[in-house]
Order: structure tokens, then C-alpha cells, then sequence
DNA sequence: ACAAAAGTGTTCGAACTACACCCATGG
DNA sequence: CCATGGGTGTAGTTCGAACACTTTTGT
């Protein structure tokens, strides 16, 4: 195994959607002192971990996800690097960094990527570690500046789904209309009107529907769609706003 | 003095605008070999170093564009890190890197920056380097990863002039319409309907007239206009749009 | 039969497109 | 007086906002 950079890391910032509401996966970071056991640490962290020699930050990326969610081609997007001198020099997170054996450095920099995942579907890998998806509304105590990171993510990820169909990666395959509103309201904190909403999604020639209908729910089911990349990068058009 | 960090640089893609066309600040990067005087490499790089010990991005950026301008307070925006395994290591790279006393390393990663600014009252501060500004469609040829990293910033550029109203940077305080429908055509690639782009511009609450004209023009002079960041911050409003 | 969400159409005002002629200045 | 770019208005069309009732399913 190549070694590890000591003072360069990516992070990834996971979100997901369960038709509801907007989440973050985050790991638990704990330490009890060896003799009293006594809790010196117990908060939540983004998942990241150094680089390696061999490895480019996408490959970096592409792997720290794939240690916790078993999954390949998933959607992936650097959005901001992180060197703030003292960002990992809080007396919490010294202690942390010197009891994990790997390559402790005064300065680690880092490198952000938020991921899309629908977490109606995905199962968790644990490693040791607790794992949990949470509201981002509802966060706990976060570790080192992973509250900075995670906001400058949503950021990022709220100014792309303005402009780009990245959405769909939140979802499953095949999902209705409604889902597909609800998530827009949830990440943009807007509301649409639905009747307007449908009309703009129905023109997107990307947005195809199936001759399939949902099943089992308790009130009249609705029309599934599939999204198309491949229908979109043909009919995309680029457009100049600066809104006033 | 502090410390370089021998794996991490900042790198400036410094934009300039000339009432004609976008230019990009390139220094000379020529090595001879001591005895024979032959040319080992004579290419162009953007501008840009090692971080310090103690500086974050941000600062090196600012240092780095304030050594070549002399300028404080310019536009400065972080778009995206790099870090291939072997963005320094083709063999005129290494050979260059060798020559630089400072802290070699067989990886480098770098944190770009873009930066806008007005060419037409800049001075340049050379430091014993050959500078120059390059229109952006007569590039020569760059040193390292540099085309890829110019390639991304103008990419950045271009989709934050579409959303934001950064377009002011590339002019002096006091501009024209036709100057800033010049350079927004310039840089999206577009042409735009001079009555068009008047009308939108003009609703722009935040681009405020001036009782003041153009002076020592060989026709009708125009009207001057200053932007009011003051004014957009404060009115301002989010849109939603996903292309079609 | 009731609860829950799906599905549907029209009207109004705002914004975008296309397009051609006169004006002020310097040389 | 000529060359150069500045400045202006209208008609047609498209796009977005507001708004309420009927349908289908499971229980």
C-alpha cells in the first residue's frame, strides 16, 4: 500500500434524500481516556482521510465513498479547498490526530467534494465507526472546520441545482414529479407552485416519462419519470442572468 | 521570514480586460545552460508559489498578485484545486523545479485562483522576470499543468459572469455600456443586440448613471457609469432556472 | 365514505427578440 | 463633410405568476 501525504486530505460531504428531507453523512468521533475512561471526545466529523502517494484527489474521493457505501459512479464535484492555518489545531482535534497513527501533521490541508446520494436505497458500511445520516437542519457538534466545509458544500450545491440538472442524483431512477418538487423546495428552501412547477419539468425534454405508475401508496398513484444526461448534454443551451 | 510549505502552491490566473479583448498574465520561464548558453526551456507560466508556513490560500494569492501589480484589494476568488500525480513532473518541469532553490518536490498541488482587473492602468512589476499580458486567444506555450489550470478558470469565469456581476472588476471605476457589452461578448462569446443590452442594463438598479461623458473620443461621446456593489448586495434576489 | 396526494388550464403582466434611423464629436 | 460609434422605441412573442377543482387509490 502507497503511503499517505501527511499534511493533504480530501473530505467528502455525502448528501442524500429520502423524499423528505435534505441529509449529510457523518461519523462519529470518540475517545475515552484508556485508564478512567473518561469521554474526551464525542462529536461527529465529515468523512475524509489523508491522500495517498499514488492517488489524485478524485481518486481520493472516489474512494473514501466507496469505504462507506460500497458504491462506484457516484456523483462527485471538488468544490473549495480548505488551509486555514489552524484549521485541525483545536485542542480536541490535536488530541484526535495524535491517537490516529497516521502521519500526524501540524498543517493538514484539504481538499472538499460533496457527493449526491439517494438514501432511500444505499446501505452503510461501518468500519468500527458509527456512521448516520443527518437532517441538516438537525445537526450535532461537528469536529475541526467541518461546520465551514459543510456550509461552503451547501453553498455550492444550491447554486449548481439552480443552473444544473444535478437533482436527479438525489433521487432513485425512477421518481414522480412531486418528489422531484420536494426535493428542489427542501435544498433551495423555496416553495413552487405545483401546477407551474409541472409545466417547467414537462418541457424539459430530459425529463421522461414512463408508462409505469407508482405502486402501494394510499392515494392515487403517480406517474414515474426517468431523468436522461444524455438527452440533456444534446439540448442544453447556455444563458446570461445577471439578475437584477 | 516563514517557511515555504514544499508540496503546496497557489497559482493566479490573473484576468485583464482592454476595452478589445480578455488577456491573461503570463511570466517567462527560460533556463540556459551555464556553460553552452544553450536554451533549455523558454515557455510561459502563470504566476504563482509555494504557500507559507503561516499563510493561508487567501493570503498567498493576495501576495502573490500584490508582487506583480503592487496592487491590494483585487478581485480574488479560489476556483479549483490540483493535484495530478505528475502535474510537475514532465522533464522541463522537473528541471525548472530543480533550478529553483527553494523546497523541491516530486509532487506539488496547487490552489488556483482567478483574479480580474482593469489592464489599461495597471503597471507591471517585473522582478527580474519577463511579464506579459496574453490576449487569451494567442496563448503561447505554457509550463506544467498551466493550460488545463487556464482552461478551468476561464470555464469558472465565464459561468460566474453569467449569475454574478462580476464584469465590473475588468473596468475602471468609470465605464461605458458598449465597453461592458464588449466585454461580456469577449468573454461568453457572444454577440448581443446593442438596444437589448442597453435596456437590461439600464433596469440594473446597482449600474448608476453618471452626469459625465467620455472626453478626447473621435465621435459622440457616452455616457459614464459606475456599479454599486453597495446596491446589488442589497437588492439582489435568487432565481431558479435549470436550462432547457 | 374518507383521507391523501395526483393531475389539470386560463388569465395577466413582465421580459425578451428583432429591427433602423438620427446624433455628437474629432479630424 | 465625413467617419465613427452613441443613443433611442415599438410590436410580437414567450415566459412566469397566480389561482381551485376533480380524480384515483388504500383503508
Amino acid at each position: 500500500m502507497a503511503k499517505i501525504v501527511p499534511n493533504i486530505s480530501v473530505d467528502c460531504v455525502i448528501f442524500g434524500f429520502d423524499f423528505n428531507q435534505l441529509n449529510v453523512l457523518l461519523v462519529e468521533r470518540k475517545l475515552e481516556d484508556e485508564q478512567s475512561g473518561a469521554v474526551l471526545i464525542d462529536d461527529w466529523t465529515l468523512t475524509g482521510y489523508h491522500i495517498f502517494e499514488d492517488e489524485d484527489f478524485d481518486t481520493a474521493a472516489a474512494r473514501i465513498l466507496k469505504g462507506l457505501s460500497g458504491l462506484d459512479n457516484i456523483y462527485l464535484e471538488q468544490f473549495y479547498a480548505f488551509g486555514a492555518i489552524r484549521r485541525v489545531n483545536a485542542p480536541k482535534d490535536s488530541l484526535w490526530l495524535q491517537h490516529q497513527l497516521e502521519g500526524f501533521s501540524e498543517r493538514i490541508v484539504t481538499v472538499g467534494y460533496f457527493s449526491l446520494i439517494d438514501n432511500t436505497t444505499v446501505t452503510l458500511l461501518h468500519n468500527n465507526r458509527n456512521v448516520r445520516w443527518f437532517p441538516i437542519t438537525e445537526l450535532p457538534e461537528l469536529g475541526f472546520d467541518h461546520k465551514d466545509i459543510l456550509e461552503k458544500a451547501l453553498e455550492k450545491l444550491r447554486s449548481k441545482l439552480r443552473s444544473e440538472p444535478i437533482g436527479f442524483e438525489l433521487l432513485p431512477e425512477k421518481f414522480t414529479l412531486s418528489q422531484l418538487q420536494r426535493l428542489y423546495e427542501v435544498v433551495l428552501g423555496t416553495k413552487f407552485d405545483r401546477r407551474n412547477f409541472r409545466k417547467k419539468v414537462l418541457q424539459m425534454k430530459y425529463v421522461i416519462p414512463l408508462d409505469e405508475k407508482q405502486k402501494g401508496v394510499k392515494h392515487k398513484p403517480a406517474q414515474l419519470f426517468i431523468f436522461s444526461k444524455e438527452v440533456y448534454e444534446r439540448t442544453k443551451t447556455e444563458r446570461f442572468d445577471f439578475s437584477i
